[in-house]
This record gives structure tokens, sequence and C-alpha cells, in this order.
DNA sequence: CTGAAAGCGCTTACAG
DNA sequence: CTGAAAGCGCTTACAG
């Protein structure tokens, strides 16, 4: 070699501009053709060992990289990943970004984010196209979109991988990462049980997120089991918003006999039960405990600090992009542990013995 | 033509799978060569009117779209806008990613999120290496990389559009937008004003982000200029964070004289405020008056409801996310009313008349 | 105003 | 195990 100077590698910084390095260069420098510099970047097993290392090291001096534009051209598929969301809080979106882009780390594959309404008529098609246009990886659906079942028939037919992150199994479970949100609802029951309360509420959150349903089950079914009933009219539907959590604690809180325990369906609507009470003059958690669900930064933000259900999001994320992944590589199946993404409970200040009758 | 059967658009939905149209069979159809649908595409002047009309209506009637990988290796640039940020607030993050889809929609782009540290000496490189291999259409800077003097040398070196938002304009006003958040702190300062407070402390953020420095020097002009002085003893920095905010509290608000009056440099800062005064037994706003920065979510649910100053992100964004798109075409120029993107003071709950003596 | 050729940087399908 | 040819779907540079 004829030193640095005949290497057109982007890691030069010498204020000269060069073209960054091509496939072309690597085979040039190898004394190879190009199909077989292409078969050492996919890991093509029909590459004698000696001529795998020679490349290799050659691409690694040269800092080659192939250009993921021409790469996706040839493969009639891009190396981007989709985030297809419809969740309207803000730290979840963020933190599942954040998820998805640690189990992307390394891999050459970007994020792209697609915020998306599922009410309009249009969602459907246009989903499809912003795959299709893109020629997507593959996408991960995040709820409520991912409990969508018009979905996945689409994706299959445009044949485009996916992840679906629902609080159960709607589908096959190498394309699902559960949250078990009903775990997180029975943990919740079990915490205000101890502290010995009996009258208990639950304000749910919006039917047309299957999670609400889940945390609602769960709860409800841990407290039967512990011979408390959850009655039909001390559960009401929010909408997983503040506002909505304020009008449900103010229905609730309002009626003779009122619940000594809210259980709200997230921390948002837990910081309006908290603000309700407030206004009713209701001491928490003297009068009134209140566990939420997130664990988000709000949570102890508020006062008091709200106790709640901590669901390890970002961890989530980085195990659906890691599924995705490898679901075309021949490392496919499951590999993580289900224990580890269980929602695990968070006790602040917000909740506290039931009041002696 | 023979029906829509002899036409591959990708709108069909008939179950058969078909391959997206492509640029060769509008121009069969058209009976031109694929270079004259080509200028239709780029919107060339030397097309003979009639040719484009029939060729549009072609091309709307397959709707076909042309493939942006395939277009981006013949450009040597994709059609993807990268969003490079640091922000640590989840709020701020989804906001201004909100807003650049809004700025962004129906152009054809797509947007990949790249969070990065501005602390890591990879920094630069790895930024570089991002934008360069995928040969991103362009950039939008927000703070605090947007503020980094070292990437826009790079960024010129690799021929990258970008746009900068920060608070004050560090560079070409073409490839800035400006936020003013001196205008906001000197906004808080006349409001504390306003209520008769002469006993002012500041909580500034973090001297690594030009917004901390704006709004403290906006806040302390403002207050000089009538009369009262910001004294150095009554400044302290905070980090931006929630516990930051309580830790600074404390220390203004444990000495003999403590002020009336505290402006945090965000909302999360003035949540520790709150949180602090609470501990100490102090009524907000009867015994303090607390004014933040950003009017996020959280302003509204914690207790009592922040007064601060509401910073338009999502239209921050969308103006960032057109001029970014127009710079590049005959319609560049600065388009936006710049009184229009203002901080705005919104009055809530945690300011009130200063304490009589 | 329009087109045939060559090319962007890779991979697939086919030979050897 | 390795390579020459053709192609992915577009655009640039050059003719006419």
């Amino acid at each position: 070699m004829i030193g640095r100077k005949g290497i057109r590698g982007q890691t030069t910084t010498d204020g000269e501009r060069r073209r960054r390095a091509t496939i072309n260069d690597v085979a040039r420098l190898a004394n190879v053709s190009k199909k077989t510099v292409s078969r050492v970047i996919n890991q093509s097993p029909f590459v004698r060992e000696d001529t795998r290392e020679r490349i290799s090291a050659i691409i690694a001096e040269m800092g080659f990289v192939p250009d993921p534009q021409a790469r996706g051209l040839a493969f009639r598929r891009s190396f981007l990943i989709g985030m297809i969301y419809d969740n309207p809080t803000p730290q979840y979106v963020v933190n599942m970004q954040q998820g998805l882009l640690d189990g992307m780390r390394g891999s050459g594959f970007e994020l792209v984010v697609h915020p998306c309404d599922r009410t309009t008529p249009a969602f459907l098609s246009e989903v499809r196209e912003f795959i299709e246009r893109q020629k997507l990886f593959g996408v991960v659906l995040s709820p409520s979109v991912s409990e969508d079942k018009r979905l996945p028939p689409i994706l299959h037919e445009i044949a485009c991988p996916y992840i679906r992150i629902a609080s159960i199994a709607l589908d096959d479970p190498e394309v699902m990462v559960v949250t078990n949100d009903s775990v997180g609802g029975a943990v919740a029951a079990r915490h205000l049980l101890d502290l010995g309360h009996k009258r208990i509420a639950h304000i749910a959150g919006p039917s047309t997120f299957r999670s609400a349903h889940e945390r609602k089950r769960g709860f409800a079914a841990e407290l039967k089991d512990n011979g408390v009933k959850l009655a039909d009219r001390n559960v009401v539907e929010g909408s997983y918003s503040f506002e909505s959590g304020i009008a449900c604690a103010e229905a609730l809180l309002g009626r003779a006999n009122r619940p000594t325990a809210i259980f709200a369906g997230n921390d948002e609507m837990a910081a309006g039960v908290l603000m309700a009470a407030r206004k009713m003059s209701l001491q928490v958690p003297r009068d009134l405990s209140v566990v939420g669900y997130d664990d988000f930064q709000i949570a102890s933000r508020i006062w008091p600090p709200l106790t709640t259900l901590h669901a390890p999001t970002r961890d989530i994320g980085r195990i659906a992009a890691d599924q995705l992944i490898r679901s075309t590589s021949d490392a496919r199946g499951i590999r993580y542990d289900p224990n580890a993404i269980l929602p695990k409970l968070v006790v602040r200040e917000s909740s506290g013995p039931a009041p002696k009758k």
C-alpha cells in the first residue's frame, strides 16, 4: 500500500473534501471482485477464511461502510425501522424511542418516527403507504396502534416484519413484547389490601386501550381473590388524561361512603385525583390512598409523591428492536426473560393505611 | 388504456400482491422516455405544458410515487431529515418532533431521530458519520447541540444543510430559528414587579445551555430597568432538573431576609422550588411567588398550578422544518413572523402579590 | 423541448 | 470458493 494517501476513508478529517470509499475501492485494494467484498459484508459463509480476513482488515482500515441507500435499492428493502404510535403521553414516546435506539445501536439501522391517528379513515392506507414507500425493514407498533386487528394482515401482505407491544399476547409470541399490565393491576390491589383498604375504587383508562382493560382486570381479580368486591359503581372510565382524572375522582369522592383508596389507570389520572382531593379538602394518604401506573416523571413531582407501578418502557423498546432485527436472521426466536419486563411497585407517599372506620 | 387491470398502482388493495409502479411504467403508458417523466417529477421547466399535464394525470391515476431510495442514490442525497438533540426533557423532544413532522407533512421527507451526548469525545465524528452514511438531506439542531460552535464548520464541509434552534442568533438568520428567551425572562420580571416584589431571586439553568444565560439576562435587565437589583447572592445555578430546583430553593430560602419571589429557569426546577417550599412550610403564593419557564404539562399538574412562560415549541419545529426544506429551493429566505414565536406569560396560581413587609 | 447512454453503489442469479 | 453480467429505480451529462 502506498501510504494513507491512497485510502479514501470517511474517517480522515484533514480538510480535504473526498468522496466516501465504495465497495469498488475495497475490491481494488483487495484484488478481488466486488461480489466477494459483498459476501464479506453480508457474512456469507462462502468465502475462504483468509480472503475474508484480508478483506475485513482493508474494510476496517479504510473505515468503509456500505451505502445503506444502494444496499437498500438492491435488497429492495431499506435499513430504516419505523416506530408507529398514537400514544398521547410524551414520556412514553420518548422512553420507547430511547429503548428502540438502544436496541438498534451499532446495527446500522435508523429510526423513523411515525405518529398517527388510528381514528381517521385514511389510517390504514396511510400506514401502508408509508411502509411501502420507504420499504421499511420493519416496524414497531406501540399501543394503541399495536392493538389494531386490521394492521397485521396488511403487514403480512406487504411482507413487512413487525413487533407489537401490548399488554397481552395478541399474536404469535415471536412478534410480541408483552407488558403484562394485569400483573401491575394485581400488584396495586395487593398493596392496597395490605394497607387494610376495603372500600376501593378504580378509574380505568379508555376502553380503546387494551392496557386499560388489563390493568382493571388484574386489579379486580386480585381484590376478588381476597374477598373484596370491586363494585361496579366504584369503577369509572376516564381517558388517561389529567382532566378526566379530576372529573372521575369528583364523581367517586362526592358520594356518601366514599372509597378510601383509588387505583388510577395511569399517573396522569392519578395526578387528577390528587387535585380533586385537594379541592375537596381530603388529605392524601390520611383520608384517601392513591395509586397510579407508569412511574413517569410527574409521579415524583406532585404532592404527595405518587405510589405507582413502574413499567420498564425503555427496556421494552430495546427488546422490541432486538427481536425485530433478529426476526429476519438465523438467530430468530424469543431471547428475553419475560419476568424482566414486569411492572414493579414503587411505594411513595400517596398511599397509607386505611382510615379506622 | 385497457382498464384498471393494466395499471400497477400501490393504491389497489385487492389482495393480489403486485409490485409498485416505477418510472418505466409511467414512461411506457405516456409514450415518452423515463427522462421526461423524471423532469415532470422534478418540476423541470423544460417540458411542454401538454406533455406535463398528460404525464401528471397518468402519475396521479397510477398513484405513482418515485422510490426515495433510488432517487436518493442518483441524487447522492437521501430524503431523510435528521433531528439531532441532547435535551433531557421528554416533553420538549416530543413537541419538537411533532412540529418538525408538521412542517414535513406532504413533502415526502421522513424524520430520523438522533439523540446524542455532546460531552463525549466521539460526539463530532459520530454526528458526522451519521449524516454522511445516511446522506441526510439536512438536519435540525435543537438546544444544546445547536449551540455547539464546532458543528457548523463540519456541516458546511460535508455540504449538509441545517437549521439551528437557539435562544439567540448564533448564525446567519436563514439557518436560525430564534426563540428569544431573554424576552421570556423580561416578561417574568415584569410580572413579578407588577405584583410588587422587590426581593427577587433566580435559579438559572446550567451554563452549558444558552437558554439559561438568555433567560437570566432578560430577567436581570428588566429588573434593573425598573430599579430592582438582582443581587449576585440571589442567583444560583441549577441543572434544569427537579432535584437541582429543590437544592437551589433550599439554599435561597434558608437565609434570613429570604426572597419573596423566585424565577426558575424551567418548569422542572420550579416544581422543585414548590417541593422545597412545602417542606419549609412556606405557602405559595402567600409567602413566596414562583414563576417557571416552558409551560410543559407538569406546570398544570403540580400545586399550586405554575405561572410560567409558554414557548411554542411545536410551532418552532414546524417553522424549522419548513425553512430547511425551502433552503435548497428557489423559495429560500425567512418567511415566518418572529413575533409569532415569542414566549408568552401564562398566569396561574403560583404567583401573587408580594407580602406586606 | 426530448431522449439514449452511463452511472449512483450495491445485490441477485447464473456460471464456473 | 470466486467472478462477470445484469439489475434495483432513479438522475446526470451529453446530444440533438
